[in-house]
RNA sequence: GCCCAUGUAGUCCAACGGCAGAGACAGAGGACUUAAAAUCCUUCCAGUGGCGGUUCGAAUCCGCCCAUGGGCACCA
């Protein structure tokens, strides 16, 4: 056929027909079957912030493949997208512009949905979910009743960054160099008393079920298990005395290492502790010191990257085994919120302990023996050995001389064994307006009564000021004032609402039943959810926090009989980051990279010709410019281009650079594809002469593809369709046959989930009037794809000496027998005594000669 | 600071502990074209971040170091 009766390839046309036809006839609309097999797909929500960036593309497009697949295999695949509106962006978006915050996510919404409709992405848009629409926090403030019912929420004091200027809470990101974003003050710590979900009482669940997730990576499962930090340890006391020697309360003190009992030099509380409170009140010090340390935020890293400063209290720790008097601290890098807020320490064992002597001279008393060479003036032993120094344990190995230390206290009264958690309770409380309601009320006859479930949606009120100062809802004129449900007297409503982290902890269930009247259906949960979401695909910057959350709610949930299972996601896959360089003008100002030129390895922009600098490759992000915007990209290459370039420009799990020519390299590759299929299709007559070699390597190509799916290698599978293709078009050019048609076909089905529409436009191109999306997924040939002669490597200690070609079913026997036959080994293992030999099935043959 | 990853041709990436190369981009040469674009063909290119260890054999496993990235509880 003349190639120039071929019809250019138009993806904007031909992908909107397509997707138009899927919408039309509901093609991806899931029901509840007990006949079909289910199986959920699940890619992270997105939060609107009204541009689809190229990320999103990724997660989708990794998540879309995986559903189309699943979906030719004859699942029933459940495949749903909603929106994450919650949140601090669209509050800052009032503040800043006046735009209601409601008004502000919608529109994104809307924005963002019709730009993600262009992707042809497989979703059922009938499942979705809009988390800031009452018609979704009305049941979540049904579950949190239910969770209150069943005792796992409570309030307590908890520090908070408290903005002295604007009266009001400032997320962690709201500190900025240790002073409020807005306002500029300083912040201070500040104690508040805040709602909290008991999520230590499945610390131990939390842990234990990560064994049950094989589909999980072990790099999340490890930073779940270090989050968690379950640890064994000792609780014990310390006698006080202040400076005339009289005691006071003991001082309780949590420690990991007893065995290092006798190399406590001293003590120290937090700046929050009653020792320290009670110090600051004599003197003005460590009242000072106290706070200064309440200005550090509350963000883990700020406290431990700062310099380790105490203030020295006149009170004095009696040491319950020596009688030493160790002086006592109070210490910037103590939490009140881990252990007992107190602690014994052990300079010679620890970083912190070791870092604070230094700046303090405080003794350093090593008590576990030190590897050669340490100089424990300059750091501390943190590892394994034998005690030392410590009439009780000397000879021990630390972990017997732990349980001696614990085994001891208990005997003598003064301390206990004890588990101890990292982790801790979740605090879910929020002083801003753009969040769920926590539906409870304050009466001051009956305290906290939560609302009644038939008074649930509690709404926000519509009319707020953001004006940046304290909580919106709280300042609102009308909103909080109600009457008692239980007394009816005047009361207050709750103003605090819940953090967006609750949001996303359900909205999976909820897509499967969104317009139930209760939270969860019971027949949806029953058939969907029986081993959890099949597959979860998402960034892994939620490896701990959203994940572990995620599967504390349906840990819960099941408990109280709403689902049938115990974690939220059997299978999870986190995929990395987008990256690009970003283009820089003399100006400082930024370049898309769509709008630079290469000449002679310098870039230059466009329009201008002005010469720009090239910046590293970094996150991809809007003040950088440094990736196009989908829609540019859209228009100019079409969807499957892009979803093409998405899957095989980068393993899914590795971060993806950006790439202008990789874009083009993937529009070149259909471009191809499309040739040979309307090459084929344009064939008069096919020779029906089969070839072997072609045939095989189809079928091969088939068990490539299919395997490559199921582990997620989706470049590799790319890849073996360009192998494919290069065959198919070479065999093209000795003529058209029926193994090149069947390879042209099986092609376009292979590609068809990863480029959904060119492949259903193709499949009919080649004569099919039935629709691909409607088509089962190609079985391979298992005998056609065997090959019958193979390769073989002969090594010699490790170095290739010959090479076999031998029938692929060849023994052992055979293959080490032909192996040290060959004229090329000879020389190697001539007159040497032969140590070991080893043939790997249809790889090599190894000889290890003395 | 603590926890978790990643590192292979000029570039992006392949490689059950078994010949470092499947695929692509860029480069070079050629075909087609009045020319260019597009397209097609051919071709070039690394010893796997560094040091040490385990093994008959290490990109792959272990240890230390370097660089880069993610998370650190009120960003989502």
């Amino acid at each position: 056929m003349n190639t120039a009766l071929i019809p250019p390839y138009t993806p904007s046309s031909l992908e909107a027909d397509w997707q138009k036809t899927w919408f039309d006839n509901n093609v991806f609309e899931a029901h509840v079957n007990p006949e079909k097999q289910p199986f959920y797909v699940l890619e992270m929500l997105p939060y609107p912030s009204g541009q689809l960036h190229m990320g999103h593309v990724r997660n989708y497009t990794l998540g879309d493949v995986l559903a189309r697949f699943k979906r030719a295999q004859g699942f029933n695949v459940m495949h749903p997208m909603g929106w994450d509106s919650f949140g601090l962006p669209a509050e800052n978006a009032a503040i800043k512009r006046g735009i209601h915050p409601g008004t502000w996510t919608l529109e994104n919404i809307a924005e963002m949905k019709a730009v993600m409709k262009k992707f042809g992405w497989s979703y059922d848009w009938s499942k979705e979910v809009t988390t800031c629409l009452p018609s979704y926090y009305g049941h979540q403030q049904a579950l949190f009743l239910d969770f209150f019912a069943k005792g796992l929420v409570y309030k307590k004091e908890a520090l908070v960054n408290w903005d002295p200027i604007d009266q009001t809470v400032l997320a962690n990101e709201q500190v900025v160099d240790g002073k409020g974003w807005r306002s500029g003050a300083p912040v201070e710590r500040k104690l508040l008393s805040q709602w909290f979900l008991k999520i230590t009482h499945y610390a131990d669940a939390l842990l234990d079920d990560l064994t049950t997730l094989p589909g999980w990576p072990d790099r999340v499962k490890t930073m779940q298990v270090n989050w968690i930090g379950k640890s064994q340890g000792m609780k014990f006391d310390f006698t006080v005395q202040d400076e005339a020697g009289a005691a006071l309360d003991p001082l309780t003190v949590f420690s990991t290492r007893p065995d290092t009992l006798y190399g406590a030099t001293f003590c120290a509380v937090a700046p929050e502790h009653p020792l320290a409170k009670k110090a600051a009140e004599t003197s003005p010090e460590i009242a000072a010191f106290i706070a200064e340390a309440s200005r550090m935020g509350t963000a883990q890293e700020i406290i431990d990257r700062a310099e380790k400063k105490g203030a020295l209290t006149p009170y004095v720790a009696i040491h319950p085994l020596t009688g030493d008097k160790l002086p006592i601290f109070v210490a910037n890098f103590v939490l009140m919120t881990y252990g007992t807020g107190a602690i014994m320490a052990v300079p010679a064992h620890d970083e912190r302990d070791h870092a604070f002597a230094t700046k303090y001279n405080l003794p350093i008393t090593p008590v576990v023996s030190l590897p050669e060479g340490h100089d424990i003036t300059a750091a501390p032993y943190t590892g394994d050995g034998e005690v030392v120094n410590s009439p009780l344990f000397n000879g021990k190995q630390v972990d017997e001389a732990i349980a001696t230390a614990i085994a001891k206290a208990e005997a003598e009264g003064w301390g206990e064994g004890q588990t101890q958690y990292r982790l801790r309770d979740w605090g879910v409380g929020r002083q801003r307006y753009w969040g769920c309601p926590i539906p409870f009320i304050h009466c001051p006859d009956c305290g906290v009564v939560p609302v009644p479930r038939d008074q649930l949606p509690v709404k926000l009120p519509e009319d707020c000021a953001f004006d940046g100062a304290g909580n919106p809802l709280d300042k609102h004129p009308t909103w909080k004032h109600v009457d008692c449900p239980s007394c009816g007297a005047k009361a207050e409503r709750e103003t605090d609402t819940m953090d967006t982290f609750m949001d996303s902890s359900w909205y999976f269930l909820r897509y499967l039943c969104p317009e139930a009247d209760e939270p969860l259906d019971k027949t949806a949960m029953d058939y969907w959810m029986k081993g959890g979401v099949n597959q979860y695909i998402g960034g892994i910057e939620h490896a701990v926090l959203h994940l572990l959350y995620s599967r504390f709610f349906v840990k819960a949930l099941r408990d109280m009989g709403k689902l049938p299972c115990g974690e939220p996601f059997a299978a999870l896959l986190c995929q990395g980051m987008l990256i690009g360089n970003s283009y820089q003008k003399a100006d400082g100002t930024y370049v898309y990279p769509s709008q630079v030129v290469w000449k002679d390895g310098k870039a230059f922009e466009k329009d201008t010709g002005e010469a720009l600098t090239v910046l590293a490759a970094e996150k991809i992000s809007k003040s950088k410019n440094n990736g196009d915007s989908p829609d540019e990209l859209l228009a100019r290459y079409g969807a499957d281009t892009l979803r093409l370039f998405m899957l095989f420009t980068a393993p899914p799990e590795r971060d993806l650079e950006w790439s202008e020519q990789a874009i083009d390299g993937a529009w070149r590759f259909l471009g191809r594809v499309w040739t040979l299929a309307h090459k084929v299709a344009a064939a008069d007559a096919l020779q029906s002469a089969p070839n072997e070699a072609l045939n095989r390597k189809i079928h091969q190509t088939i068990l490539r593809v299919t395997k490559d799916i199921e582990r997620f290698h989706y470049n590799t599978m790319v890849a073996a369709c360009m192998e494919l293709m290069n065959d198919l078009n070479r065999a093209a050019e000795e003529g058209l046959s029926d193994t090149v048609k069947f390879g042209a076909e099986t092609l376009v089905r292979l590609l068809n989930p990863a480029v959904p529409h060119i492949t259903e436009h193709l499949w009919q191109v080649l004569g099919h009037t039935d629709p691909l999306y409607a088509a089962p997924w190609p079985v391979a040939d298992e005998a056609a794809a065997q090959e019958d002669e193979i390769t073989l490597v002969v090594q010699v200690n490790g170095k290739v000496r010959g090479k076999l070609v031998v029938p692929a079913d060849i023994s052992a026997e055979d293959a080490l027998a032909m192996a040290k036959a060959l004229d090329e080994v000879q020389p190697w293992i001539e007159g040497k005594a032969l140590k070991k030999e080893l043939y790997v099935p249809g790889r090599l043959v190894t000889l290890a000669v003395a």
